[in-house]
RNA sequence: GGGCGGUUAGCUCAGUUGGUUAGAGCGCCACGUUGACAUCGUGGAGGUCACAAGUUCGAGUCUUGUACCGCCCA
């Protein structure tokens, strides 16, 4: 029989013998993605959701759509995984759950590859044109686009894949026309002259988010600059770390207090090799405590001088080609002498630096950490740059965004990015949103070069609406994430006011990613959501940690200590990779994996994967295939202790789990103090899941059962039907966790008579908790006394290496609950291979002890076997431990203070403390007196 | 330089308004294959909760300071 074919046997009529002895999760897993893809429980319907008339309350995560080059890494194994367990979870919930997949086209990251193609055919995208390097470029997109979402399937993803959306496909590109046409008229979006970000290996700007802060050692150069005019060699020394740049000097600043230097303002130094005269000017932001004190000022090459350079009215010569060689650009005349033109920038440094040294004009140098902007692409130093751009101004888009957060209509999680979110908002500069590059939304504006005119459009313009006159394009594309702000309104439809989708869906619910996009992407989305919508995109953002190495290095291809989600996958199975993320990821914690020992890195979720497997194999061919009771109709005196306590363990976990997950989304319009850091602690959940199963069902009261099944009475099915249900329910639990695993072993459960059964786990009702009952608390805390009693059993038998196949003889003496022990003496017995008798024993030597919660004496005869010496000292020491423990609580209870003031219920509970405490001492000392002598 | 955060078992992390003898997973040690499970079972060891002072009847939890580490922004 295939496994396709066992699969889908739900009657379950072939039996549960019939389940491999090993999970084998690469036979599986394709098949049942695939049958639940046919039932089509991934696709989300407007008209169910209450918004549209529905009656489910809609659930929707955007997927952060990955480049549309990339191919999956951990990284997106664990994002995908979060979001997966939160949609399952919502969909068994009942919610109208929408997961929206997609990619985005990745300006910078796939003009680079198919540049990098073109470079090995000997082409250049010159060589090729504009129009027919686009169009290479969707021809590959075509191709190998699909491939990180087809990889996401294979770890269970539950996205609904009709919607799968692409920032440059055409229905996206017309919102951002829309998004772009909208700021433009609002007055938001400008063209500015000014000092960006260039990279000079990918060739265009970059946002300020684009060009990160990297500390680096690099050198301050002090540099002597003559004075024109004045006696001898005197000359002022400026300090500097990016010495090629000088060539572009158009002042020396000082600080217009700065003593040192007050008689120099408005004298003239010569500015070396290039050889022009240059003033020394005056500005507050000047910091007389850096370096001299005095500062070149570049303005068409450094941002900040840029600004002292309008204040002051400089020229502004650009001396960097725009690869970052040396070049005399625009006003630069003849600044960069011939030998220097075409040299790299650091090139250019080093042979500036020999020149000087020649002259004496190096004073001296000197090691200096500083921040340097690298290229987020390519790692490449950015350079900063004169140039023309358009920008978004971001002021007024900010505004709306910062409430949101400040009145709770969105949540961050883990809180404190909230923090970091305000920060950046408060003080947000203008965005950069011109790249010089080929691939990407063209930007939206026609120049006429006859009427001067410019045009704004959200249709394609041929001629001038003036003039008539030709009209040219703006040769620059849009940034990338300038589509993907539009991402959770663009796919449901906008700017479709009457779209169905966006109606039913937006808001949307859930954000899930990492903090370094929470800038270039999430705080941008917040601010489209109220610019485009007028309303907040999501009311909760979840920010998840990085994987790292075991060095704590962040994973990457690049510095080759990556792992291939999909070798995992192969290896381990789909569940084992997302439980052991799930488990081991505490609320934003960073996820430790050892890319050289998966097999060590993935054992949580392999190992716990495997024991739900025998766990599953072992109560089915128990259980059988026959229709069981249902538990609601089975009476409380047919229940035994353990199904008592398995049934009310069960009700607790749900009640964990539920705590851990929710609440799912706000009780009113905004998040309340006491729900807003609630919830979304999937490892918790996960922990109580494992703990259940494993800890619970599996160690006890799958044991407890053995012996019950095959009985004549009606016992039997007691236990069937109790077994099937907390299974049931285990599964349910665990299924957003481990898809594949539960839903296979859940196929095979036999069902009570006349059961709704849905057809798949994947929608079946997740579990509600009851309130819990006294009688459920007893319960437990009974049962819990009788594994205590098989727990000391077998720790007695430890301690005194009792070989384990010899059964041992028990006594158990036990004023309170004689009867409990004697109900369950085989079943301890068994537990403990021992011979378990309640009653009355001698307290005399040659026995080993233990005493229970509940004041429970539990005696082992060892007659020989046990070691006096050894056994007293264990007492003594058990003794002593509880003395100094008593003494404390004693100290504490005699303080009035402490009884005043404390509230009642700590009180009673220390009082009822030390009641038990002192009896165990007085039951331990009399057993010291009697097998020690005193 | 400014802002935010962290420091709890060998490792990665929980610890919800201050209130039992501070927990989990992985790792470690000992014993073990008796028919669900060695990707396992049973038992065990391991923590002056970074340091110092303070508030309090009571501090891992609150306050202040110190040290070290990390992130974001200049």
């Amino acid at each position: 029989m295939s496994t396709t074919q066992q699969l889908r046997s739900n009657d379950g009529a072939s039996g549960p013998g019939d389940l491999p002895a090993q999970y084998e999760p690469g036979q599986v897993e394709r098949a049942i993605y695939d049958r639940w893809i046919e039932a089509g429980i991934f696709s989300a319907d407007e008209k169910r959701s209450r918004r549209n008339g529905g009656d489910r309350d809609p659930f929707v995560i955007v997927m952060p759509p990955p480049n549309v080059t990339a191919v999956l890494h951990m990284g997106h194994g664990l994002n995908n995984t979060v979001q997966d367990v939160i949609i399952r979870w919502r969909r068994m919930v009942g919610d109208e759950t929408l997961w929206v997949p997609g990619t985005d086209h990745a300006g910078i990251a796939t003009q680079n590859i198919i540049e990098k193609q073109l470079a090995a055919e000997g082409k250049t995208k010159a060589d090729l044109g504009r129009e027919a390097f686009v169009a290479r470029t969707i021809a590959f997109v075509e191709e190998t686009g699909g491939e990180i979402l087809r990889q996401l399937r294979a770890i269970g993803a539950s996205a609904d894949w009709n919607r799968t959306a692409y920032t440059f496909s055409p229905e996206l590109s017309i919102g951002v026309r829309e998004a772009f046409v909208q700021l433009y008229e609002r007055g938001l979006i400008y063209r500015g002259h000014r000092v960006i970000h260039w990279c000079p290996r990918c060739m265009t700007s970059l946002s300020d988010e684009e060009a990160e802060h990297d500390e680096e050692m690099g050198t301050l150069y002090h540099i002597a600059y003559p004075i024109v005019g004045a006696k001898g060699n005197a000359s002022v020394t400026v300090a500097t770390t990016r010495p090629e740049t000088m060539l572009g000097d158009v002042a020396v600043a000082v600080h217009p207090d700065d003593d040192r230097y007050k008689k120099l303002i408005g004298k003239t130094v010569l500015l070396p090799i290039a050889n022009v005269e240059i003033p020394v000017i005056a500005d507050e932001y000047v910091d007389p405590s850096f370096g001299t004190g005095v500062v070149k000022i570049t303005p068409a090459h450094d941002a900040n001088d840029f600004e002292v350079g309008v204040r002051h009215k400089l020229p502004m010569p650009v001396i960097m080609a725009p690869d970052g060689t040396m070049a005399n650009g625009v006003d630069a005349n003849s600044r960069v002498p011939a030998e220097l033109i075409g040299a790299d920038r650091f090139e250019a440094r080093e042979r500036i630096i020999r020149t000087l040294e020649k002259s004496n004009q190096l004073i001296k140098m000197e090691s200096h950490q500083h921040a340097v902007r690298h290229c987020y692409r390519c790692d490449t130093v950015v350079e900063p740059r004169l140039s023309d751009q358009w920008f978004v101004k971001m002021e007024p888009l900010a505004e709306p965004a910062l409430k949101a957060v400040h009145d709770g209509t969105i949540r961050i999680l883990p809180e404190r990015w909230e923090a970091v979110y305000i920060n950046w908002l408060e003080n947000i500069r203008d965005w950069n949103i011109s790249r010089q590059l080929w691939w990407g939304h063209r930007i939206p504006v026609w120049y006429c070069d006859k009427c001067q005119c410019q045009i704004v459009s959200r249709t394609d313009v041929a001629a001038c609406e003036k003039c008539g006159g030709e009209v040219r394009q703006d040769e620059d594309v849009l940034d990338t994430w300038f589509s993907s702000w539009l991402f959770p309104i663009s796919t449901l439809g906008w700017p479709d006011k009457n779209s169905a989708a966006l109606a039913a869906f937006y808001p949307t619910d859930d954000l899930i990613t990492a903090p370094e996009i929470l800038f270039f992407w999430v705080a941008r989305m917040i601010m489209a959501g109220y610019a485009f919508m007028d309303a907040h995109p999501f009311h909760t953002v979840y920010l998840h940690g990085t994987v790292r190495d075991m060095h704590h290095v962040k994973m990457s291809k690049s510095l080759g200590n990556g792992i291939d989600p999909l070798d995992v996958v192969t290896s381990y199975g789909a569940d084992a990779l997302r439980y052991t993320v799930v488990a081991g990821m505490g609320m934003g914690a960073d996820l430790m994996l050892d890319p050289n020992d998966l097999e060590r890195s993935f054992a949580p979720g392999r190992n716990f994967a495997t024991k739900l497997w025998n766990i599953g194999r072992f109560l089915l061919s128990n259980v059988g295939a026959t229709p069981v009771r249902s538990v609601d109709e089975l009476s409380d005196n047919e229940l035994t202790l353990a199904d008592r306590w398995i049934l009310g363990r069960l009700n607790r976990t749900i009640f964990k789990c539920d705590a851990a997950l929710g609440p799912a989304r706000p009780q009113k319009r905004s998040w309340r103090p006491e729900e807003r850091y609630a919830g979304l602690r999937l490892s918790e959940y996960a922990e109580a899941a494992r703990g259940f199963v494993w800890n619970d069902l599996a160690d006890w009261y799958l044991e407890s059962t053995k012996g019950r099944i095959g009985s004549a009475n009606g016992d039997s099915e007691v236990a069937r039907a109790v077994l099937t249900h907390a299974f049931d329910y285990a599964l349910r639990l665990l299924h957003p966790i481990m898809p594949f695993i539960t839903e296979t072993l859940w196929q095979r459960l036999p069902f009570p008579v006349d059961a709704d059964r849905c057809e798949f786990l994947a929608v079946a009702p997740w579990a509600i908790p009851h309130p819990d009952s006294e009688s459920e608390r007893d319960a437990i805390a009974h049962f819990d006394l009788v594994c205590e009693a098989v727990t000391a059993v077998r720790q007695i038998r430890s301690d005194y290496a009792i070989p384990p196949g010899k059964s041992i003889d028990v006594t158990i003496q036990s004023p309170a609950h004689a009867s409990l022990f004697n109900d369950h003496s085989s079943l301890i017995g068994r537990l403990s291979r021992s011979a378990v008798k309640v009653g009355d024993h001698a307290t005399g030597a040659g026995a080993a002890h233990a005493v229970l919660a509940d004041g429970s004496e539990l005696t082992v005869p060892l007659g020989g076997l046990v070691d006096v010496t050894k056994e007293c000292g264990k007492l003594r020491t058990e003794l002593e431990q509880l003395e100094k423990q008593l003494a404390a609580l004693t100290a504490r209870l005699q303080n009035h203070d402490f009884t005043s003031r404390a509230p009642a219920h700590v009180v009673d509970a220390e009082r009822k403390k030390q009641q038990d405490w002192t009896k165990r001492r007085a039951q331990i000392s009399e057993k010291v007196k009697a097998l020690c002598g005193g």
